[in-house]
DNA sequence: CAATCGTCCTGCGGGC
DNA sequence: TGCCCGCAGGACGATT
């Protein structure tokens, strides 16, 4: 599942290969993947280029020429791979894929359909961004420890629970929430209030370094995740806790715990996330 | 008002 | 071995 650090590493690969190429045709598989009708998306995005690619949380935008942008989600399961001129195609649940006058393709691959391609004008794209409210990019400047303390002010609820809202922070999700809270040693339970400042500091510097992290080994393949060369991210051996249901604590010796917490398998060691 | 549930979808793992 | 059932999960809307 693509969080923030899998889509920025899609937005850096894809920049370089795309960007300034046009789009020759396109072929749509599922039209559950895009908010037009088939043939209405393909007489819109025809012919048009790509300017600049941007993330925002782990949405991409794509922006496009005559004041269009294709704006993607990957969700669980979505998978944008870049095909070069002259090597085979190989579909494996591909919704659509786009055909470049150069030569080349990018096939939006979506094995459970969650994910979508959107095609908004500018203005459509931003009333979407002032509508949904998504919270604070994590990795900007913007984002300081401050900053951090004042959102937890105002937040009720689990710190788990809130770090994986995407109104309140933008990009964390499943896992990195998960090895977050067991950097700063807190239970994912803890209510937001109850933290200490000790335990506040190290959220938002765990916050910081993780994401970064994981950014430079190119993400985490959990899941049907890969890169756009179809490469899987390298951090899942460096993730501490996500996945280790039943394995030793690396930090204490205790036993790894999932339960479930808003409806999300939720890792954590009992033993030292207090 | 926070928490949970249903929805979308499909591969996979457990159980028998 | 093979079939069936149910689970997982991002985000959103509805309900408790």
């Amino acid at each position: 599942m693509p969080e923030l650090p899998e889509v920025e590493t899609i937005k850096n690969e894809l920049s370089k290969k795309i960007i300034g190429k046009k789009i020759k045709d396109i072929e749509i598989f599922s039209e559950s993947s895009i908010n037009y009708k088939k043939d209405d998306f393909r007489k819109i995005a025809i012919n048009l280029s790509i300017n600049k690619i941007e993330r925002r949380a782990k949405i991409l935008i794509v922006e496009l020429s005559d004041h269009y942008n294709f704006l993607i989600h990957l969700k669980l399961t979505g998978q944008l791979i870049y095909v070069e001129k002259n090597l085979e195609i190989s579909k494996k649940h591909t919704q659509i894929i786009f055909h470049f006058s150069s030569g080349d393709h990018l096939l939006f691959n979506d094995l459970r359909k969650f994910g979508y391609v959107k095609l908004l004008k500018d203005e459509e794209l931003k009333s979407y961004f002032i509508n949904e409210k998504i919270g604070v990019e994590p990795l900007e400047g913007i984002f300081t420890l401050e900053k951090f303390k004042e959102l937890l002010r105002n937040k009720r609820g689990k710190i788990k629970v809130a770090l994986m809202d995407q109104k309140f922070i933008a990009g964390l999700g499943n896992i990195y929430s998960a090895e977050v809270c067991f950097y700063a040693y807190v239970n994912p339970n803890r209510i937001v209030s109850s933290l200490e400042e000790k335990e506040i500091n190290l959220l938002f510097e765990g916050i910081k370094k993780i994401l970064t992290e994981a950014i430079k080994y190119k993400g985490s393949s959990v899941d049907t995740y890969v890169d756009i060369y179809g490469e899987k991210g390298k951090f899942v051996p460096l993730l501490k806790v996500y996945g280790r249901k039943g394995k030793k604590c690396y930090r204490c010796g205790g036993i790894i715990k999932s339960i479930s917490l808003g409806g999300r398998g939720t890792y954590f060691c009992p033993q030292c996330q207090k």
